[in-house]
DNA sequence: AGTAAATTACGCACCTTTTTGTTACCACGA
DNA sequence: TCGTGGTAACAAAAAGGTGCGTAATTTACT
């Protein structure tokens, strides 16, 4: 009575994880801790809006720490926290997992390369 | 070289399986092959719309197969690949793991229950 | 020595882009 | 006329980007 039955867990997860940032954050976080600026160094497409708001999105999950200073002009640290150590393998799994299947997708549909654009703009 | 390291499938990976509905129908298509109005029982708040469109991308990504039959009022079924099949525990761990958490979450910072709501909008 | 500028980690307001929903429409057969 | 499995046009909502402000301290320039 756990395997996919509760459905609602995992609509809670993906909740957390959807969108380009959760998981390459929790990745760059796997390396080490990282203070904001560090973060959009890594990443260096991300607008500090969203960084700020995906890193306190986490932080709510329990996923990353943050850890204030009162240094000079103010510091902070983000590390992941040991549920988000746990989660590391998992989102691994499923890279893993892309991985295998794309390497012999192509036997189904004849192409699979070109997954990645799914533009759906009609207002053009 | 492979764990979280190259961390480029993973984006991969969270582009089909962002948002609410992949992981929900993923979820009712593992009970068994289903029909398109099946689904659209299954769950009553997707629109047609975004159920065609989440399904063509499932089905892009090897994840669901489309059979057409053409019978009299015409009919169509969906149902997980092998890949599609070979998912479900990956997304199946990721809920164990976040009601693994959520069950101690308390210790940390005091309240994990309301995690649900990250309404952004500011143009109210 | 005095002034200007940069750094750090954001919050806020405005605007654009993308996503999602609503509605109508299609062909077909019972 | 209803249900089947959609598509296309339009509308609303959400997501995301940009730039400004903050406050203390250090560095850079003159």
């Amino acid at each position: 009575m756990r395997n996919l039955v509760s459905c609602c867990p995992i609509e809670e997860v993906m909740q957390i994880l959807s969108g380009r940032w959760p998981t390459l954050l929790i990745y760059y976080l796997q390396q080490g801790t990282k203070r904001f600026n560090d973060l959009r160094r890594d990443n260096p497409t991300i607008s500090h809006k969203m960084l700020a708001f995906e890193l306190r999105k986490l932080e709510h999950a329990g996923i990353v720490l943050r850890t204030e200073f009162e240094s000079y002009p103010l510091r902070v640290e983000y590390a992941l926290t040991p549920a988000g150590k746990r989660l590391v393998p998992l989102i691994d799994a499923l890279g893993d997992w892309w991985e295998a299947t794309d390497g012999n997708a192509g036997e189904q549909d004849g192409n699979a390369a070109d997954i990645v654009d799914f533009g759906q703009s009609e207002h053009v």
